[in-house]
Formats: C-alpha cells, sequence, structure tokens
DNA sequence: TTTTAGCACTTTCGGTGTCCGAGTGCTAAT
DNA sequence: ATTAGCACTCGGACACCGAAAGTGCTAAAA
C-alpha cells in the first residue's frame, strides 16, 4: 500500500488546488495548470488507483475528485509544504504579543481572534484544562452580604467566584473561612474533598455550619467545572461564507457543538504539548468529528502541564498550511508569555526579537 | 386613525396565527376558524382597511397578510391576551430560582437557559451595565510576577483581572499600590482619569513608575470595557429552525451581531427599570433594529440602577405573551434574589411561596 | 509495458414552459 | 353594510432540454 512519488504528487496537487477552488478538481485541471508533462489519461488512471486506496473520492460519476479524510490526513502528515507567514500576518500576530495585553483571558481571547483575522475561519481559545491542584485559596471582604473566593492553582491559573450570601457575615469569619480552607482543602482536587475533610472544615468553622456549606458547595462547583466562561468563540460568522455550512443542518450541528462548550475540555486529552494537532471531520475515531469539518489546534503549556488551548475551526478544505503555521508561531509566543519559560523555542524566522524573561524562583 | 373594535380584533386573529403557524393568513382562514360571523369578503375589506393604515402587508399580491413591525406594535401593546404559565414552566423557572445557586454571573447564565428552554428562542444574559462608580479596589498578591486586580463597584458589581508583570512585586509594593488606587482613584468613572490624577497616583507610588503605569492601563480598560465577557448568548441554535433565520444571510446578520458582543450593553439604554421591553426589528428606529428579529428584554436593577438585563431574541413572529410572562415572572424573582430589595413585586398567582428577605442595613 | 488519443456514457446544472392552488380586488346583487 | 361570484395574479412544483464537465474503456503509439 506504498504510494509512489508521482501518486504523492497527484495527490498533493489536488488537494492544493481543492483546498483553493473548492471545486472537484478532474483530470484536465491537472495538466493544464502544473508540472505533469503527462496526459489527462494517464493522471486519471493514477487518480483511479488513488481512489481505490482510498485517498480521494467522487461526489458522483462525472465529478472531479475531492479528498477523503484519509487523503487528507496524509496531507498534513507529510505532504504539504511549509507556509512561512508575510510580513501583515506578523505583524497582527506580534501586535497582540507585545506584551501590551496583561490579563491572560483577554490575551488568549486576542490571540484567538488575530488567528481568525488571518486565517478568515472561527476561532477558540480555551483556558484551564483539567483540574489541576490548588495552591491556595483567598478571600476578600464586598460587603455583609458578599465576598470573593480566589482559587489560586499550581499551575498558575486563576478561579474566582462572587458569592452572594442570605445570611451575613464579618470580615473575621471571612478570614476564619480563608485559614480553614487552606489548612483543610488546599491541594485537594474535586474527588478528593471527602466526608473527612468535610467534617474537618465545618469543624474549624465552628458555629457558622451553614456558611461553611455554602463555601463548600462554591468550591466543589469550582473544582467540578471546566469554567466554560473561559472559553471563547469567535469568528463563527466567517464559516458561513464557506459552501460546505451554507446547508442549514451541517451548520446547526456545528452551532450545538459551540454551544456545549465543556466539549472542548475533552480536546485537551487528544493535545500533545508543544505540537499543533489536526483533528479531522469523517471517519476519524472520535467524537468530535463533525462532517466536512476540521480542527486545528495548539496546546498552551504552563510548566509542562497542558492548561489551554488556543484554535481553529473551519471547513474540512482548509488550508492547513496556513493555519499550522500560524499557531506554532502564536502558541509558541504565547506559551512563553504565559510561563516566563527556560526554554525559548525558535520559530521560524522569528520577524521580530521577542523578549526573553528568565523565570527567577 | 382609530382602529375599530372589529379591525383590532382582526389584526389579533391575524397576528395569533400567524405567530402560531408561520404562514401568511388569507380572509378564508379567519371566516373558518373563528368567532367571525362574517363572510370572507367582509373580512377581505378589513384587511384591505388594515394594510392601508399599515398594519399588515403582503409579501406578493397573491398571498395572505403579513403583520408589519407597526402590527406588532400595537398587539404588544394593547392587543395581546396574558399568558400564565403552566405547571411544569414555572417548575423550570423556579428550580432556578431556587437559592441554590449562590455565584451571581451562574445565575444569570442559568436563568436565561431555563427562558430558552420554556420558549424555544435564543436568549442573552448581561451583567455589569453602565459604568457605576468605583467603590473601592482591592488587590491579591498571587506570585512574584502576578497579581489580581479587583473593582468593587458602588452598584454591587465586581470586576477583576489577572494581572502578569515582566517586573517582579512584593505583597508589600501591591499594599502600597491598593492604598494608592483607594485614595485617588475611587469614585471615579473612566473619563473622569485625567492628568492631575495620574501623577497623585505615581507620586504616591514613588520610584515604581513603570509598575503604575501597568496598574493605571489596567484600571483603565476596566472601567472602560463593558465586561463582554459577561454577556451570555446561549440556544442560537433554536434560531436555525425556524423558517425566517434558514435563508444564510439572515443569519449571518443575526450571528454577527451575537459576536459584538458590547453592543448588548447599548440595549441599556433602552431599558426601563422592572419593566419588560420588546423591539422589533425592522423600521423601529433603533441601531438592534435586524430584519425579522425581535428582542424581548427586561432589565434587572439593584438598588434602583439598571445592572443588566435578561432577554429572549427569536423571529419577530415570537410568542410574545409566552415570552413577556416567563420574562416578568423571573426578572421578579431574580432582582429579588440579587438584590435582596425592601418590595416584592408580586406576580401573577405564584406558584410557590417566595422567600422575602428584607435587606438589613 | 506504459502512455496517449479518441469516444461513448453519465450526471449535474441552468433555463424554460406549464400547470395548479391560494388569495386577492372588484362588481353587482342582497 | 354585507355577500356571492368571478377574473386575475403570482409563486411553487414539476418536467424537459441541452450544454458542460468528467469519467472509464479501448485501441493505438512509444
Amino acid at each position: 500500500m506504498e504510494l509512489s512519488e508521482r501518486k504523492k504528487a497527484i495527490l498533493k496537487s489536488v488537494i492544493d488546488s481543492y483546498i483553493r477552488t473548492g471545486d472537484p478538481v478532474g483530470s484536465k485541471s491537472l495538466t493544464e495548470s502544473k508540472q505533469f508533462s503527462l496526459s489527462s489519461a494517464t493522471i486519471r488512471s493514477e487518480m483511479n488507483d488513488l481512489e481505490a486506496m482510498g485517498y480521494l473520492e467522487q461526489p458522483h460519476t462525472s465529478a472531479g475528485r475531492v479528498p477523503t479524510a484519509q487523503g487528507y490526513r496524509t496531507y498534513v502528515d507529510s505532504l504539504m509544504e511549509k507556509y512561512f507567514l508575510g510580513m501583515e500576518e506578523l505583524e497582527v500576530l506580534d501586535e497582540v504579543m507585545s506584551g501590551k495585553m496583561v490579563e491572560v483571558g483577554k490575551l488568549m481571547d486576542e490571540a484567538a481572534k488575530a488567528i481568525g483575522q488571518i486565517t478568515n475561519y472561527a476561532t477558540f481559545a480555551f483556558m484551564g484544562g483539567s483540574g489541576s491542584a490548588v495552591d491556595r485559596y483567598e478571600t476578600v471582604f464586598v460587603d455583609e452580604n458578599s465576598f470573593l473566593l480566589i482559587m489560586i492553582c499550581k499551575d498558575g491559573t486563576i478561579r474566582n467566584r462572587h458569592v452572594k450570601l442570605m445570611e451575613s457575615i464579618t470580615p473575621d469569619l471571612l478570614e476564619t473561612a480563608k485559614k480553614a480552607l487552606n489548612e483543610t482543602l488546599a491541594n485537594l482536587s474535586a474527588d478528593q474533598i471527602n466526608l473527612t475533610v468535610i467534617l474537618e472544615f465545618e469543624e474549624k468553622m465552628g458555629e457558622h455550619r451553614s456558611f461553611a456549606t455554602t463555601v463548600l458547595r462554591v468550591v466543589h462547583e469550582m473544582l467540578g467545572s471546566y469554567d466554560r466562561e473561559k472559553v471563547h468563540i469567535d469568528g463563527v460568522t466567517k464559516l458561513l461564507s464557506y459552501p460546505e455550512f451554507m446547508n442549514v443542518a451541517k451548520f446547526q450541528s456545528i452551532l450545538s457543538l459551540f454551544e456545549q462548550r465543556q466539549r472542548f475540555a475533552e480536546l485537551m486529552q487528544h493535545a500533545v504539548p508543544g505540537q499543533t494537532s489536526v483533528i479531522l471531520g469523517d471517519s476519524e475515531q472520535n467524537e468530535f468529528a463533525l462532517p466536512d469539518t476540521g480542527f486545528v489546534f495548539h496546546p498552551i503549556t504552563v510548566g509542562g502541564k497542558v492548561v489551554g488551548a488556543i484554535g481553529v475551526i473551519g471547513p474540512q478544505r482548509m488550508d492547513y498550511k496556513k493555519v499550522v503555521a500560524s499557531l506554532d508561531y502564536f502558541a509558541a509566543g504565547l506559551t512563553e508569555q504565559i510561563s516566563l519559560p527556560e526554554v525559548t523555542t525558535e520559530v521560524q524566522g522569528t520577524h521580530e526579537e521577542r523578549k526573553i524573561t528568565h523565570g527567577g524562583e
């Protein structure tokens, strides 16, 4: 089942052309446009072979060929050439990473936007990976009926909730609660909060039992939830300009995926740190598969642990080389900026000298 | 230009029918179904009058009539009958308001979801109205490279940002910054931060000038932004099941509105506290107008000030009576739960005794 | 053995014509 | 003021047709 060099070249040409125009590509168009000094008949027979091997398919008898998921797979894995970002594109990306952005969530959000601007597909930014351990808790007294509960995780991410109460509290009580939290609950994940721990916490809270219960409920919710509010999706509109999504039913299935934001967390299971992954709709065995849709994403790591991702959603017929190049460039810069890492991955032709900061601990 | 009773009845019947089926309604269908002991010819001439007055229109010569925006307007203002929520519907709504939900943002979010579930339209929940004055600032030291900046507003809302720094800080420095912020910047809105204030703040920060600048930038950003992350939209998918949105172009215009979330803040200008508003697409003079689209929303107030809203987006041909009833019921309950108000508005046949809490200050 | 030219076959796509039904406006009778 | 009757209009569904694109196959050429 090996592909000859010629077959590879033809497959690549077909996919390149299809990505560009969206039309099924016939044998004739290949002979005309390119470096093949072969007749259409020869190409035709080669394409026939490729179809038999599962790389191409025909929408109907007398149309050109279209890549299958398998076709795209070998394309992104080994066929496609490297894309070099242009000046304007680098400017857009560098602008976001220029260090002006001080708030992490916003940075991710803007990052996704920029990628969307360059590639013209929908993008998503996701923060808050699998429940990492809690480093410590902080509280802020707001007024006698409410307070802010802050969870600082070991991986540097932060979650907080504004909690409203029926009863009233004092700063002192809040301080007690904070101490108790840090003594009993730090370093625990959601499923490690068992009866023993709960009792210990309630004991420390003395007579303020109902307050303790509320606090525990909030903590539990914060630990468990994948913090769905931290999934940002942008540029969904753009998808409507691609013919494959004009179909209402198909677009509906995409949209409903977007509304179940927690499903983006599942993506993380497929994440390989420091590497851009491509998930193809159809036939690839995974729950994220949507017909005619492609996902490309790059995990963001902090201290070797995956804490989020930034990615692109578009038609399966996507300009993968451009998307992958953008994500690679960006993810490297983002990871660096968020984590202030020891190692700096050099990315193709760094258009601007990036600031390198050493973590000083 | 007064409408006779008979014209009103006919207009109401037309709209009711159109809302139910989505088909243009002809004279014949009215004579068949209902209480009119009139021939189709008579109805026809009445409808002709209504069309001349601008309440109805015909998609084309030989179709039935369809309501205009003006038609809907009089319908929602004076024609439609009151809708009484059914048991199951009340259960869905009460479930959310049952007091289990302690976090405000989440509460709003769930509220919108519940309304969507009942009405089958898209919903939105919006928090953080026009930039209200800041009561005080709080800070939390996270690590030597980052901290949390918290802004507690007079209206009880809270905004916070996790700020990453290039330089390093100490808890002491942070404490200084917090004091300086509260002394110079409390009670100011974004446009009141002028050079005088800035200089004063920087002076208080002594030699840590660059840190001061960063802090000011974040504060400015927090004050200015309408906190777009607090706009939750849910159930967009549902819109795709209505024929008026099957058209790609139309759906696209809706979607792109959704992506400019800050525009929901503009809605607040039209908000009348304690009252459900209906904004009709087309022809009504306001920037929110989208063809064939209707907005219904109810502001949420805290201490008499509008801090957010919860609402429904659907086809102009919406079941207004049901939507308005749901929103009225919900908004009353929500406002109560968020603000613990002195006055409790009694809503139609409260299916479950609502807890009434008196603000104890 | 591989490649090519030629040709018959298949299928989609856009345009056209026809028919049917629904609903109207008008007019004359009640 | 209301109604019955009727001619008219328009959109939607359907079938039909020819053009265009692309194929697979076969027989000849390299």
